[in-house]
DNA sequence: ACCTTGCTTGACGTTCGCGTAAGCCAAACG
DNA sequence: CGTTTGGCTTACGCGAACGTCAAGCAAGGT
């Protein structure tokens, strides 16, 4: 059941936890591509791989504009070199990004790491204040 | 100059790049608390730290609400001892939250990474075709 | 035959995070 | 003295990312 069948709407928001109005307007977006059968809507393998890249790029601050044209970038079928090559600078800096975010983000677990040991140190004073009284 | 003293709105906007409206508005939002002389706002020290981990919050999705929760995390100050445990807790669970983010931005780059070295693979190709005809 | 259930397409509404004037001080400069 | 410079408030505007009706179709149960 769970690799080359399609998922209706429904089953995609429960898996994912997102709404019916989320996929349609992600559709709309051109972020996902799902297939008709009549006027319903029937999200793939790859339209499942999509939103779960789609989820994890807003976590980290990206606009649905910017996470379009990641996606595009796992998705290259057939384009054009300079296409190609404009694709390929674009995920570079990317990386990028995301590298130098990880630097911070070591730094901001770091920071909050010592503001717990100084809370923790606080509160065993507090403690051993009260059982002394 | 560069610790006790105040700054200017300008040079707070010039140090960090940002605007006076959105200094103005992160006081309205109560993130910053710049002392006035007589109408201008002075930022302190404080402020600047505080405006810091605001940028970086921001960087990582956070929302300025949520910021400003995070924000009172690092300015605990004459707490109560069970409102310290409350943000004891808290800052438990986004230091949780935040390794976990680290582990699918590790992800996140190697899926990148991955990406880039295939598509400088089929660049080279298209280039190998073009000089051949 | 009817009604519920699930999905559809508009279309307008909302929240967030500021941008962008408009108009008003006040210090500083020529 | 006028005027530029820098900051202030008030307030309307805007794009992003959906929420929220409203109205309709289509398949399935009773």
């Amino acid at each position: 059941m769970s690799d080359d069948t399609t998922m209706t709407i429904r089953q995609m928001c429960d898996t994912y936890d997102v709404t019916p109005r989320t996929l349609r307007f992600y559709e709309a977006k051109e972020l996902l591509f799902p297939i008709r059968q009549g006027t319903k809507r029937l999200f793939t393998r790859r339209d499942r791989a999509r939103l779960k890249l789609i989820l994890r790029g807003k976590r980290f601050g990206f606009s649905l504009e910017e996470i379009r044209q990641l996606l595009d970038l796992y998705d290259v079928g057939d384009q054009q070199a300079t296409q190609l090559a404009k694709t390929y600078e674009l995920a570079k800096h990317r990386l990028d990004d995301m590298v130098h975010q990880r630097e911070e983000l070591d730094e901001a677990i770091d920071d909050l790491k010592k503001q717990l040991e100084w809370g923790a140190k606080r509160l065993e004073e507090l403690h051993a204040k009260s059982a002394a009284e």
